[in-house]
DNA sequence: CATAAAAAAGACCAGTCGGTCTTTTTTTAA
DNA sequence: TTAAAAAAAGACCGACTGGTCTTTTTTATG
């Protein structure tokens, strides 16, 4: 079983990870990668059919590092709302804050420079950010049986608000580099969402 | 005084807007530029020094037509809490929902694919985003100096979550062409602005 | 209508883009 | 130690990048 290959095709990833997040996908370009890895057109092209192909395995593994950092001891946590609760902060004063990938949040990222130019790459992208709202959905309906949540609430909305309020905190973070951004909104979600629970 | 230069100017500025949301800045080519406005080369240089140089210019012109969307009318209305209600609801409502540039908000758009790349270009934008805060802030202290708000709140961290909610709606209207998005999105910030009011 | 100035044309530039292909080197396992 | 396979090297490709510059055409004005 051959062992370089592996570790030079993970090379090529983190390296694409963060020249991505940071340059943008369009931006980043072949050679960009050649030098951040010190490899030759021909060792990279072994690895990867094209650079699409690269940025999908970029994408799988940002997935597994974000959902690392993101739901870390998030199963112990028994009340739905403070789950919720706890899961943004993580997303602000972890994944976030910490600078995981360098120039902000990835999937905004590349959300917001793949739409319209790449209609498979940003559906593929969508279909997490959709995941994401359905698993705050389902906590939120979680709640609801606990009887933990005001009446008249539409999930699905309060579910779409907390992950949009999320993404616009990254778009301003990603350019203002200030960690006081996401502490503000680190702040109103976790009042947003105290007003939820039945009063 | 010369008035076709004017309106090649206008052209090449309106056409660059388009492309710039749709396609973003870098994936925009100078050759895009001259097909969309059936110019050449020396035509289109003889109007702007750059690249750089036309996009500050659509900028500029991109200010003046959301302000125009987003602000009409607000003048008259009296109650502050219901001036920001307004504006929030015209810039998801009007100025998103009906695709004023195509590819969702330029503004998010430029400040995500810009950031990190170009420092002044960057900055050019935050500024705006900053100075919509600060207008959302001051009238927040408006309606505060009426009795209208609850005490205790943090005004600079609601108007910053305000302005946060809206880039947040625009990166996953941008993706998804679904207009619930902006509806779910009005819908909750009207109820986060109801519950700012003194009970 | 003539003329000066403004506007547009388009050839040209060096550099870069993503990608291919053959050759060489390195690694792996018998 | 050697042979097969995997990995890497790097020359090469056509297309395209943003930008310059001289020439031609169009426009506005006396």
């Amino acid at each position: 079983m051959p062992a370089k290959g592996d570790r030079t095709r993970r090379k090529i990833i983190h390296a694409a990870l963060h020249l991505f997040s940071v340059k943008g996908y369009f931006h980043t370009s072949i050679s960009d990668l050649l030098q951040a890895t010190a490899l030759t057109k021909g060792g990279l092209y072994g690895h990867f059919q094209s650079k699409e192909d690269i940025w999908y395995a970029v994408y799988d593994e940002a997935v597994q590092i974000w959902r690392k950092m993101v739901f870390q001891g998030m199963r112990q946590v028994e009340d739905p709302l403070l789950r919720i609760e706890r899961t943004c902060d993580h997303v602000l004063r972890r994944y976030l804050a910490q600078d995981t990938f360098d120039g902000g949040c990835f999937f905004v990222n590349m959300l917001v420079e793949l739409s319209g130019q790449s209609a498979s790459m940003s559906r593929h992208m969508l279909r997490g950010f959709v995941g994401f709202a359905r698993l705050f959905q389902s906590w939120l309906v979680e709640a609801d049986q606990r009887g933990q949540l005001q009446p008249g609430l539409d999930f699905k909305e309060v579910a779409n608000f907390l992950v949009i309020a999320l993404n616009g905190a990254a778009t301003l973070y990603v350019a203002s580099r200030d960690k006081m951004v996401l502490q503000r909104t680190a702040g109103q979600i976790r009042l947003y969402i105290h007003q939820l629970r039945t009063s």
